[in-house]
DNA sequence: AAAAATGATTGCTG
DNA sequence: CAGCAATCATTTTT
């Protein structure tokens, strides 16, 4: 198949085998140059035909036998040893393109180059969740599909590198039996060898990264797909949003969590601290925005701690739910105890429950419990100003919501 | 199917 | 950089 190369250089064609040794006068092996033959001899390959095989067959034959040969050799070996020199200055070590490394890293981050179970930041997460308490058993089944595409996609990625190794091993096997077969013909010093090698790999190389690429870019897709919260948002468990309100209602006066309380309700929840932020984000601005609508939710919380409390019992785990009063903020919150008893409504309202708390706020007395007072509850710095300062100006008496049918806000709950 | 609820994102502010 | 406000994109409820 590739005698073709090995007959004497046609006037026009044959820089290809000629640059091979690097024997052109005028052109001294540079990295174009290089190229440049691999490029060629791709080309040759590609346009060999049968009957030139033959052709060429004989042609070879026909030269290996030629009387002159052995001085031909040895007019090759002498100019090669004259030009010998310039050829090793084409010695770049190749600087291992950095765009390269990147999609590498990238692709073992990801877990597609890595080991074959490597779940990657999914799998991370998963860990994480599953450390953090059975509280979200829900999300290692929303990645599940993830994983899956991502180990098809790793499992392209794979076979397609392999395919490309495998032809690149081939190909490079090729031109080696090409080259030896030449060498009988003309002088090629190993080095020469290697640095086609290496060319070959450089060539091959590139087309991977081009797979790298594109693998990188199908993993972004899907991550983007699924990893998009946005997209695919779940709502908290039951349990979670009951933890969330309940810090929530308990500190209504100040409902911002420290990092630690964020980071504490964030594992207790099975969700990130930035969840966490997220919920208290969205619930100071809808409570702020709509009281009324949340004046129900807010005493069925109130009720709830203040049982707990007043059992004496410890439900949550550990100290860091102080007892503290729904209504020891604003004078909304004042008022927010007289509507308890209009808001209850719907679920327990009936008079024991009412009775309870009414009996509870009065053991609380006003004002002097600050949220936070029992337990170990950190201020943020901002905390401080916050008390009179979230939601300043509503009062519910003007703030009649729209929705709540009841006239409810008296604020005059001395009764 | 429409409306409400809800978690996340974005731009802006101090 | 945390928080607010508006908004988006879903999920849940009606």
């Amino acid at each position: 198949m590739d005698e073709r190369l090995l007959g004497p250089p046609p006037p026009g064609g044959g820089r290809g085998s000629l640059g091979l040794v690097g024997g052109e006068p005028g052109g001294p092996g540079e990295p174009p140059g290089g190229k440049q033959d691999i490029g060629d001899i791709l080309q040759q390959i590609m346009t060999i035909t049968d009957q030139s095989l033959d052709e060429a067959q004989a042609k070879k034959h026909a030269l290996n036998c030629h009387r002159m040969k052995p001085a031909l050799f040895s007019v090759l070996c002498e100019i090669k040893e004259k030009t010998g020199l310039s050829i090793r200055s084409s010695q770049e070590e190749e600087p291992v393109d950095p765009q390269l490394m990147r999609l590498d890293n990238m692709l073992l981050a990801e877990g597609v180059a890595g080991p074959e179970k490597g779940g990657g930041s999914a799998a991370a997460a998963a860990a994480a969740a599953a450390s953090g308490g059975g509280v979200s058993p829900d999300n290692s089944i929303e990645h599940s599909d993830y994983r899956s595409k991502l180990a098809q996609i790793r499992h392209i990625y794979h076979s397609e590198l392999e395919k490309y190794e495998q032809a690149c091993n081939e190909f490079t096997t090729h031109v080696m039996n090409l080259l030896r077969e030449q060498s009988r013909t003309r002088p090629v010093a190993p080095k020469e060898m290697e640095r086609m090698v290496s060319i070959i790999h450089r060539k091959f190389s590139a087309i991977q990264m081009q797979l790298k690429q594109s693998t990188c870019e199908a993993v972004m897709i899907l991550r983007s797909r699924f990893l998009d919260a946005r997209r695919k948002r779940r709502n908290f468990s039951k349990q979670a949003t009951e933890v969330l309100n309940e810090y929530f209602y308990s500190h209504l006066s100040n409902p911002y969590p420290s990092e630690e309380a964020k980071e504490e309700l964030a594992k207790k929840c099975g969700i990130t601290v930035s969840q966490v932020s997220n919920w208290f984000g969205n619930k100071r601005i809808r409570y702020k925005k709509n009281i009324g609508k949340f004046q129900e939710e807010a005493n069925i919380y109130a009720v709830k701690t203040a049982v707990s409390v007043a059992q004496g019992g410890h439900s949550r785990t550990s100290s860091p739910t102080p007892p503290s009063s729904a209504g020891s903020g604003g004078s909304f919150n004042l008022s927010g105890s007289g509507d308890m008893f209009l808001g209850m409504p719907g679920l327990n309202g009936d008079s024991y429950s009412t009775s309870q708390v009414e009996s509870l706020r009065h053991s609380m007395g006003p004002g002097s419990y600050g949220d936070s007072l029992g337990g170990g509850q950190m201020y943020s710095p901002r905390e401080m100003r916050a008390n009179g300062g979230w939601q300043e100006a509503v009062t519910p008496s003007s703030v009649t919501s729209p929705t709540e049918g009841p006239g409810s806000v008296h604020s005059d709950t001395s009764n």
